[in-house]
DNA sequence: AACTATTTATAAGA
DNA sequence: TTCTTATAAATAGTT
């Protein structure tokens, strides 16, 4: 229609192509229209210019363009969205169970006043309990002892230190007293502490 | 176009609206291609015919249904979708954050071997669990001493039923062996006692 | 935006 | 459905 042309494909001439789009998408819109009131047709038309402005058309029929949507995937199985959703609905209700379990194990380890225990879940308890101080106290004296012997360790460290020391003083002292350049014999920091006492 | 006939109002008569749907479909289809070809448009059109089947049409240059859906969302700031999901998921992230402390306090009350504790939170856990150990004692007393309290009432009730009876039956013997119709003094479980020890 | 020569779409009929 | 054809509608090029 319209004199000449027939050819489709792109309008390189800017104005032009804006006119021709003016045109053709008023006229579409209006084919979109008619279709659906003439058919009883539920129908959606989306577009967005070059410049990125929104036209859309949804026929009176339908409640909105989400809907609309939400059919075409049913109908086409491309369910991911879907999909999606019922997961993450999966995942937090599994988070959730989690999150139950876990605070009821915490109120009971916690002896919660909340709740009502029985005798004989109580008498678990107080073992478990008992059980679990076992536990602290030896892990507690475990790193005590192994404290203890790490500073004994930096003690005797010390100690050695300080009785080579001596040992090179007492051998000066002896060079110089009868310059003889015999070595003496290796002495035990024992018997050094014992000399200096 | 065609002849005669202008008036865009529902077709009655099936037969007619099928063709109708058929050929002005065949025509929206073609006039998106082109209007999308043509002036370089991002274009969805997406039908459903009164019999539910779906026709669309995308065009090339979108890559794909959803795509195209969601700029119609950010443009029109319907933006629930993205909301929700967006929701979805720092909901998820409090609830796995919640997760992870509360199984880190409860492998602290269990005594995780895997845990490394200093010292100082040994003895802090040490303390926690003397002060539960205490708690669950005084709480099995209490329900111990509850549970006697009802035993004792239970045996209580059952003595007096007895000593009842041994009433009735001093009684009644009393009248067999004088006689009289005179009222005996109301006598406590104690007293009767005694009498029949 | 409006005009108009033409092309295109399509209603009715087959 | 599909084709044909008369005619209504859309629109390219122009103003």
């Amino acid at each position: 229609m319209g004199r000449g042309r027939s050819e489709i494909k792109r309008i390189e001439n800017p104005t032009q192509r804006q006119s021709t789009f003016y045109k053709r998408r008023d006229g579409l819109f209006k084919k979109a229209r008619e279709l659906s009131v003439l058919c009883d047709v539920d129908l959606l038309l989306l577009l967005f210019s070059t410049s990125g402005k929104l036209y859309h058309y949804l026929s009176p029929t339908v409640p909105s363009v989400k809907d609309m949507v939400e059919r075409y995937e049913a109908a086409t199985h491309t369910k991911a969205w879907t999909d999606i959703r019922q997961e993450r609905r999966a995942e937090l209700e599994k988070v959730e169970q989690m999150c139950d379990l876990m605070e009821k194990e915490l109120r009971f380890m916690t002896v919660d006043d909340g709740e009502q225990y029985t005798v004989p879940s109580l008498e678990l308890l107080e073992h478990n309990l008992e059980a679990a101080v076992h536990k602290v106290r030896s892990e507690k004296d475990r790193k005590i002892g192994g404290e203890i012997s790490y500073l004994e360790n930096i003690i005797r460290g010390r100690h050695e230190e300080r009785y080579g020391l001596c040992d090179q003083l007492a051998h000066s002292q002896a060079s110089n007293n009868n310059g003889e350049g015999g070595s003496a014999p290796p002495s035990s920091g024992l018997e050094l502490k014992l000399g200096f006492n």
